[in-house]
DNA sequence: CATGAATGAGCCTTCATTCAT
DNA sequence: CATGAATGAAGGCTCATTCAT
C-alpha cells in the first residue's frame, strides 16, 4: 500500500502519478519499467515517488487494485445485489455488458493486469485471490439459475463457472487486440457481446 | 535464428541447452531471466552461448518457435491434409484433443509462451504471426463447413474464428492451471474437452 | 554548535531530543545514522531539527562534547582542584574510581564515543583535542608526584601518561563489554579497579 | 568469503586489490567506503569486482581475515608450540614484540580493523570470537606460568587475562597514534615495550 | 570451438538538506 | 517556530555481451 503522503496530495498530482504508472506498465513490463520515467512523466522527482510508494512493488500492486476495482465499479450494483430476481442469461449479459464497457473506457490499460501478471516472480505475491472470487461468483449465478430450472441440470457447475471466467477475460482479450472492432461503437461491441453470449446459452440452457 | 554452430552441436548438447532454456523462461520473465543461469543448467559457458546464439533474443524466438512447431506435431497431420474429408466439428475436436495431449506431455513449459509474450516491448519483435495463422486456419475450416452446410450460415465467419482461437488458448489455460484436472488420466481430460466443444457445437451448428 | 533555537528549547524537550540521538548513534555509525529516525524518536519533525543544528555533524560534535562534559562532572571537583594535597595514587584511584561511576550510570552510551570517533573522516573534523587534555593531565599529576618523592624518578613522564590515558579507555572497555562485571554491585566495580590500579602502583612508584 | 574467481587471479593483480581495499577503509568507514574508488585503485572495473567478492562485506571480512592471520604470522611460531619451556613473561614479551613488529612493518593499516569494528552493525556479523581466542591464550598462559610458581598467586587468572589482552590493543594504539615514536628505529620500539611490561611484571609476579 | 574473466551502462533506492506554508 | 513534502546526487549491485587465450 502506499504511504499516507501519497493519499494526501492532491487529486489531481495522484492521478497523474498513476496516470505515469500506468502508461509506463502498458509498454514495458515490471522489470524493465523505470520508475525514473514514471516519476518524470508524472511532473515529480524520484525522492517524492519513494515518499508516495514504499518500493517499485508496492505501486505495482496499488495499480493492480486500482484496475480491479474500476471494473468493479462498472457492474451494475443493483443487479448484483437483488441477483435472485433476475435471470442467468440476464446476469450474464449485463456483466459482459459491463466488462465491454470498462474495456471500451480504458482501452489502453486493459493489457497492464496481463502484462504485471504474466511474470511468475510477481503472480504469488501480488496477485491476490481476484480470479477465485470470480469464479465462485458464477457459480453462485450457476446455483440460482439451476434451482429456478433455467439450466440444463446435467452441466458441471465447477467446469462452466471456470469456462465462462475464463471466456470474460479472453473477451477482453478479444475486444483489446482488435483494433477492428470499434469501440467507440457500443453498438457493435453490444453485437460482438451479443453472438458470444448465444453460443453459451446455446451450450448449457435448459432444452425442453 | 541460432547460428550454424548450434546447428552442428551433438542433438543430446542441444537439447540440454534448450530444456535450460525452458526452465529458466518458465521460472524467470524475460527480462530476468539470465544466460548466465541457462548456460551453466546446459553445462556450458557463457562464451559458448554466444556462439550458437545471437543474443538472448535469438534465443527466446527460437524457443519460440520451438514450442509452437511441437504443439502442430500434436496435431494429426493426416486430417490436416485431408480436412475437407472430415466433418467441421471432427476437426476442431481433433485439433482440440490434440491441444490437451500437448498440454498434458508439456505441462512444465505451457506458461512460457505466455509469460514472454505478455512483454509488450517483445510482442511486435519476437511475436510472428503465429496467432494470425491460427485464425486463418480456423476461418479456412469454417468456410469449408460453411460450404458443406454444416454450420448456421448466420454466423460471423471471422468473428468465430478470432473466438476459437481465443478458446484453445483458454482451454490449455483452464488445464493448465487446474490441478485438480488429473492430467494422467486423459479419459478426463476428454470428457472435460467434449463438454466444452458441446457449448460451441450447439452456438454453431445449424439446426433445421 | 547548536543554534540559538536550540538552546531556547525547554529543557525537556531538549533531553528528548539528545536522548534520541544518543540512542541512534549507539545503535548505528555516523554514516548510517538517520536524522529522520532521531527525529521521530524525539518526537520533532525534520525540519525542527534544521532549526536547532546546523547539520548532521554539528549533531554529532555536541553529543560528544556533552559526553566528555557529562564524564568530567563524574570526578570530584575538590580532589581535582586541590591536586597538591592528594597523593598520586589517590588521585588516579579517584579518578579512575569516577571513570567507574560514568560507566554505570551511563552504560548504555559508553560506545558511542568510541563508534563515532572510529570514523577516520570525522576524527580531525570533530575529535577537538579531548585526548590530549587527559594526557596533559596525567603528565601534570606525575610531575607532582615526582616533585613529591611518590614516584620512580626513571619512569618516562610522557610515555606513562599515555600509558594511563589509553588503560583508563581500556578499563572502561573492559568494564562496558563484560557484563558478568554486575556494574549495580558498585562493590565488585571498586575490585576491579583496585586490581588495575595495583599493578601501575607496583610498576611505578618509588622503591625504597 | 571472496569467490574462486578471486583466487585465480594472478599474485600481483589480488595484491593490487587488497592495497586499494585498504587504502580505502583506512580512509573511510565502512559505509563510507566505494567499491568505485576500490576498484579503480585496483586497476579493475566495478564488474570485476563483483566477480571476485559476493559484495561489500564479504570483502571487509576478507580483510579483517588477512590482518589477523598476517599479525599471527608475526609470533614465534616455536615459542607457541613449545610454550611450556618458556617462562610467563618471556612469552609476553615475545608476544608483544611480535604486536610491535607487526605494527611496525604495516603502521599504515593498523587503525583498519579498529574502524571496521567500531560499526555495531557489522560486529556482530563480520566479528568471529577472535578476541575471545586471545582472551583464552592468555589464561592458559597464565595458569601455565601460576603452576610454575612464577605469578603472585593471588591475581584473577580471568581479569588479567581480559586487562593483558585489551592491553595488547592499546599498545598498539599507542604506536599507532603516536607518530613520535619512530617505528623505523626498532631499539626504541624494544624499550617502549619493555617499559610497559615492566609494568606488568611488577604488577603481578610472584615476590618472595 | 570452448572458455570465463572483464566490462560498464544502467537502475533501484537512500537520505541529508531545503523551503514553502 | 513548526512542519513535512520535495529534491536529486550518490552508490551498491546486476548482467548482457565481448574478447583474449
Amino acid at each position: 500500500m502506499p504511504k499516507t503522503t501519497f493519499f494526501n496530495l492532491p487529486e489531481e498530482k495522484r492521478q497523474k502519478i498513476i496516470d505515469a504508472a500506468l502508461e509506463e506498465f502498458a509498454r514495458q513490463p515490471f522489470h524493465k519499467a523505470k520508475i525514473a520515467t514514471i516519476a518524470e512523466n508524472a511532473g515529480i522527482s524520484i525522492g517524492s515517488f519513494y515518499q508516495y510508494f514504499e518500493d517499485k512493488k508496492d505501486l505495482v500492486k496499488y495499480i493492480l487494485n486500482l484496475l480491479a476495482q474500476k471494473k468493479l465499479e462498472y457492474i451494475n450494483q443493483d443487479m448484483v445485489a437483488n441477483r435472485e430476481k433476475y435471470g442467468f442469461f440476464e446476469l450474464c449479459r449485463a456483466i459482459t455488458y459491463s466488462g465491454l464497457r470498462f474495456a471500451k473506457e480504458n482501452a489502453k490499460y486493459i493489457g497492464i493486469a496481463n502484462t504485471i501478471l504474466a511474470d511468475p516472480s510477481l503472480q504469488s505475491e501480488i496477485l491476490g485471490d481476484n480470479e477465485q472470487v470470480t469464479i465462485e461468483f458464477y457459480k453462485e449465478l450457476l446455483e440460482i439459475g439451476l434451482a429456478k430450472g433455467e439450466l440444463d441440470p446435467n452441466i458441471d457447475v465447477d467446469l462452466v463457472a471456470r469456462f465462462l471466467t475464463s471466456l470474460s477475460f479472453s473477451l477482453i482479450d478479444i475486444v483489446y487486440k482488435d483494433r477492428k472492432i470499434d469501440l467507440n461503437d457500443l453498438e457493435s461491441g453490444i453485437k460482438v457481446m451479443d453472438k458470444l453470449m448465444g453460443f453459451i446459452e446455446n451450450g448449457i440452457k435448459k432444452r425442453d
